[in-house]
DNA sequence: TGAAAATCTGTTTTT
DNA sequence: CAGATTTTCA
């Protein structure tokens, strides 16, 4: 930092000085197996950083010769950040720091041949999965509804973590899936991937593992070359993770694996705890480092995340401990409903603000994506900066995901699920007739669609106008195959968008979204220019979904409690302690214990995110796929040691009981709706006039007293003659005419449309 | 064939 | 309740 030199004790180089004893034992033990536990805000991305200059600076290896893997593409980018800024230059050549899945990726396309791919295979999104995984099951002659082909995923996807390829599932694994046939399906699915030179996320893992397994000169190649390896978050790995870095280490044997096994959050993902609970046997005369001296969080907010993760059994035991002062109180807020939530947090964070605080200090966590929602609305109603972490991502918009097809295709031209989604994307008269012919002809003859194609325009089994435009399609994708060795692929992208047609049909597209779509894709060119290869740049597509796109100002983060794993704040909102939401009525259902502890250090992840102010809230009422519930707050409430918390309760909040007992049994109309597990906070919606009020039959509630025919023909009180409205998919407009329920509506940009009244809301 | 209406379905968490 | 999917109608 300062400009003037170190004082005399350096003779340690730099990157120890700041360290603990236990970190710079972490640093420094460089060889043998080395596991180091390191709890919440105890300076691990330090000492894993150091240990790597460490390694590098005493020329113990090469930076080519040390594998470093992450989780996510954050950590591995800050990672080598941080190491970058200890070694000057030199260490951004760090060509084996990464993710499991990027590393894999890599050494992949070195030898795709092994199990049947080509280098330049396509890494399939979730969306192409499933399509494939449908057609599969279709043609297996199974009920696609009944063995969905989201089952099968999950199931195939669990298999892969596991390192299972298809002929390794026994009967009783396979019988998961449609009485049995589940290994078939997924021999199949296989198959096709191999077909169509195509592999999914699993896949990357899967076929190193099996490559390292089958092919012992590749394996010697890799254990020679990877002198050290360090793995983060070792907590999260799979079986076939582990299996993984079990063979490459065993040459060396310098592996370091850093975690914390009650920051282990991921098992659904298929992450094995026992992993780093068994490390010491697995490898024997391993040395295990605890970090323990925290040095984010305040002691109350230590003591409560400690206390309530003390209720679980299976750990490996650390306390971690602090030397800052004693700070505030968790706070520990119960309200009556979601809306109030938000108000709440909301008035809180001005507070702050008010007080000097910055609004990017703060951030609220939630358990569930969908929480995120009451506070975007209430943000924008006060107009309150914020920005939600996940949620919809760049790369999976249709207009991306479209654009990516046609690139996908023109670089690899057996991507027959390219091929499908662009094949009458935009309309060019190819319907399912014409694109069941191409499939028929493909299955034949085993080729690519898009040779299947080529062919048949030679045949005339098309009608004309059919056979006509598909001969240019393919012509199309030839010519733009040929311009891609010369023009730079960003303009490739661009032109394809044109000559495809593909823009002009958003600019035809009058609807709402349509305009931002046409920056969407100016946005995706752009952001291929940042990339050497066409390859190159599908692989970070598929490989990089993160969208943090370097947002800029102050604002309030809203995120899954997952997504903020290894963030920090200065003041934390932990919203929706409720049983049933936090924990999840998944894990409380299924799982048992083991997902409630799973559960419960998902609390504790969230609680040690705060630095100086960590306040919890939970809602008496909160409406559930729209229906109103109400609910207890979380038993990890009543974990929160006494002597910690500062609980406050509203008077509202401290109501919801009695008074929704009160209601059921005044209120008039109270059978209607007995049973169907409407929640005290059914006649307040009721009488606040939304309309979204329904009975369980799914008649509207006022209907038990007029007359349905009457009812259903009468128009909307709020829609009259010339009223601007606002339809979702044609924007805005004028009613010019009512009949009934029914409007007839002048689009400003659509032009004039009948709609009923429903689908319409006043602007 | 496409657009509108009815019907279904689902809620963790993500590389 | 909202988004996706299926069915219906012009």
């Amino acid at each position: 930092m300062s400009s003037s030199p170190a004082p005399a004790p350096a003779a340690e180089p730099g990157y120890l000085q700041g360290l603990n004893p236990a970190q710079r034992d972490a640093v420094l033990t460089s060889d043998g197996p080395v596991l180091v536990l390191a709890g919440a805000g105890t300076g691990k991305t330090a000492a894993l950083t150091a240990r790597l200059a460490h390694l590098i600076a005493t020329r113990r290896a090469w930076p080519s010769e040390i594998l470093a893997v992450t989780f996510t593409n954050k950590a591995a980018r800050e990672m080598r950040e941080r190491v970058g800024r200890i070694l000057g230059e030199g260490a951004e050549a760090l060509p084996w720091l990464g993710t499991f899945h990027a590393i894999a990726a890599k050494m992949l396309r070195r030898h795709a041949e092994l199990v049947g791919l080509q280098a330049n295979y396509t890494i399939l999104d979730t969306d192409d999965q499933l399509r494939l995984l449908k057609q599969l099951i279709v043609a297996a002659g199974l009920d696609e509804k009944r063995w969905t082909a989201r089952a099968l995923a999950g199931l195939i996807d669990r298999w892969k973590n596991r390192g299972w390829t298809p002929h390794e599932i026994d009967a009783a694994e396979s019988e998961a899936f449609a009485n049995g046939r589940g290994a078939e399906l997924y021999a199949a699915y296989q198959a096709r991937l191999a077909a169509v030179n195509a592999c999914d996320f699993g896949d990357l893992l899967l076929h190193m593992l099996v490559i390292l397994k089958r092919h012992r000169d590749v394996l010697e190649l890799y254990q020679q070359r990877f002198r050290y390896i360090m793995v983060d978050e070792y907590q999260d790995t799979n079986a076939a993770q582990y299996l993984w870095l079990r063979l490459l280490a065993q040459s060396h044997r310098n592996i370091c694996c850093v975690g914390d096994d009650d920051q282990s959050i991921y098992s659904w993902r298929g992450a094995e705890v026992a992993n780093i609970l068994r490390f010491e046997h697995d490898f024997p005369g391993a040395k295990t480092v605890r970090l323990e001296q925290n040095y984010r969080s305040t002691p109350h907010i230590l003591a409560a995340a400690s206390a309530v993760i003390a209720h679980n059994d299976s750990r490996l035991g650390k306390e971690l401990w602090t030397a800052l002062e004693a700070g505030e109180r968790i706070g520990v807020i119960g309200v009556w409903d979601g809306p109030e939530e938000a108000r709440r947090v909301g008035d809180e964070i001005e507070a702050l603000r008010r007080g000097g605080g910055s609004y990017d200090q703060a951030a609220i966590l939630v358990r569930a994506q969908h929480q995120t929602r009451e506070f975007e609305d209430r943000f924008i109603a006060i107009g309150l900066p914020y920005r939600i972490v996940g949620g919809f991502r760049f790369y999976e918009r249709a207009e991306i995901r479209d654009a990516l097809a046609y690139l996908r295709i023109v670089h690899q031209p057996a991507d027959d699920l390219a091929f499908e989604r662009i094949v009458n994307t935009p309309k060019r008269g190819l319907g399912d007739k014409a694109v069941a012919r191409i499939h028929q002809l493909a299955r034949a003859e085993r080729l690519p669609l898009l040779l299947a194609a080529a062919r048949l325009c030679d045949t005339d089994e098309l009608s004309g106008a059919a056979r006509k435009s598909l001969g240019r399609l393919v012509g199309d994708v030839a010519r733009w195959r040929d311009l891609s060795s010369s023009l730079p692929h960003a303009e490739l992208c661009r032109q394809i968008l044109d000559e495809s047609g593909y823009t002009a049909m958003l600019q035809a597209d009058r609807s709402a979204e349509s305009g931002g779509r046409l920056e969407n894709l100016t946005e995706l060119a752009r952001a291929m220019e940042e990339y050497e290869t066409l390859g190159g740049f599908l692989e970070h597509v598929s490989l990089v979904m993160d969208n943090d796109a370097a947002e800029s100002g102050a604002k309030v983060t809203i995120m899954t409690i997952h997504a903020a794993k290894g963030l920090e704040f200065d003041t934390v909102f932990l919203a929706g302690w409720e049983e049933g939401l936090f924990p999840s009525q998944r894990a409380l259902d299924e799982g048992g214990t083991k997902s409630l502890e799973e559960e419960r250090r998902l609390a504790y992840v969230a609680i040690t995110r705060a630095r100086r102010r960590c306040v919890i809230l939970h809602a008496a009422n909160r409406r559930i796929y729209g229906q109103w519930t109400s609910s207890i707050p979380s038993r990890f409430i009543g974990e929160l040691p006494d002597d910690h918390i500062d609980a406050e309760t509203t008077m509202t909040g401290g109501e919801s009981l009695w008074r929704a007992q009160w209601s059921e049994q005044t209120d008039p109309f109270a059978d209607v709706g007995r049973g169907t597990g409407r929640g005290p906070g059914w006649q307040r919606a009721a009488a606040l006039g939304e309309p979204a009020a329904r009975a369980g039959n799914g008649a509207r509630v006022v209907e038990v007293r007029a007359s349905a025919a009457s009812f259903a023909a009468k128009p909307r009180a709020d829609m009259a003659l010339g009223q601007r409205v606002f339809h979702s998919k044609f924007g805005y407009g004028a009613i010019r005419a009512i009949e009934g329920n029914k409007l007839e509506i002048e689009f400003e940009q659509a032009g004039t449309k009948h709609v009923l009244d429903s689908f319409v809301t006043p602007a």
